[in-house]
DNA sequence: TCACGTTGTAAGCGCATGCTTACAACTTCG
DNA sequence: CGAAGTTGTAAGCATGCGCTTACAACGTGA
């Protein structure tokens, strides 16, 4: 770094968000470091501590901003479609605030207490898609198969899965999850319109 | 370790692979140190090391042993019962050889290859259980769905799917699965002898 | 202008990780 | 019996991690 930063603190903290962000869905909490993000954010790893306190609090800080985003966007019916072709298309910048969250495979209470906050504001917006007694039931089942996807999507990156055009993915899955949570609909497309 | 322990290759061997089969599947494999891995074995952990050659090759040796036994015992119409109930119930020593694989949220292409085999095996099981034309993006995604069940039961594991009863699971994922998978069957109950 | 608070930086701490090394004790075979 | 190979062990290496410390430079307000 032959020029000095320009001294921005607002700017240093959304680089940082943003960085943890993609950093977090691509790699998962464990395998992305502060020195990572550090430099993907283009600032020096001690900004992060000072900003956040801790790589934990950063991951909390994403995780409740981009959630929040989300779920304050989109229409009930449509959130399911909207998460799924957030992961599928490859430029969206989707909803990725689940998977992010649950990608951690994170054990420990503290961790386990954000996404669970979290985790239930989606969850409640779910459970709103069926009429059924055990609506929590289904929505979390809908929740493990989007993240599910993400995953397996990932590990086996060369498989039809990974290449697979987003429509025949939702083709698949919409009518599936149907079954469980009846007022699910696709995002109409631009055709529709 | 005031007794030292009998010399048996074999059975240290074998403790080492039921110490990590347990662990991987507990924590997925970032969080699974090879001090943990020994010390639940109950051996020294230069074993692992001389032994399996790499905390990444025990790694593969456990899940290729773990998914050779499921896949030699199912009958292939059962298989998605089998793996959903093998986490769900907690006793079970049902199949974890999936959640293993994919628990491991690894990147690097070594790893990759490792889920790549066995992820076909398993691939081609439950392709085998559609005669629609994209049998292979079906059984990918209802692979990752059984996959998500355990992550999110694992990371929210205060909520209806952690605590639920697997009937109650099996009930709504079995007909949303056949949506995809026609041939897929519960496991006969007991009382159905 | 100057003092103080804020922002950015480089270096390093303490700890944990996968892995290695060196040694002792045992077991087997000639 | 003794040599060689095998098995088990404790200790430690090299590296990387989250986090801290100390300093410099800047920006703002009195």
């Amino acid at each position: 770094m032959t020029e000095p930063r320009k001294r921005d603190s607002a700017a240093s903290k959304e680089a940082l968000l943003d960085a943890a962000r993609d950093l977090f869905a691509e790699r998962g909490y464990d395998r992305t470091t502060v020195r990572d993000i550090a430099r993907r954010a283009g600032v020096n790893q001690a900004l992060l501590f000072r900003y956040f306190g801790s790589k934990e609090a950063l991951f909390a800080a994403v995780v409740a901003r981009s959630g929040r985003d989300q779920l304050a966007r989109a229409p009930r019916e449509l959130l399911v479609a909207r998460m799924l072709r957030g992961l599928l298309d490859k430029d969206s910048h989707g909803d990725r605030a689940v998977q992010i969250m649950l990608r951690s495979s994170g054990e420990d209470s503290v961790a386990k207490e954000i996404h669970g906050q979290l985790g239930q504001d989606y969850i409640r917006a779910l459970s709103a898609l069926t009429g059924e007694p055990n609506a929590e039931l289904r929505a979390h089942l809908v929740l493990a198969w989007i993240v599910g996807i993400d995953i397996v999507r990932s590990v086996a990156g060369s498989d039809p899965l990974a290449g697979a055009d987003s429509d025949d993915v939702i083709a698949c899955v919409l009518p599936a999850v149907r079954t469980l949570l009846e007022q699910v609909r696709d995002i109409p497309s631009e055709t529709d319109a």
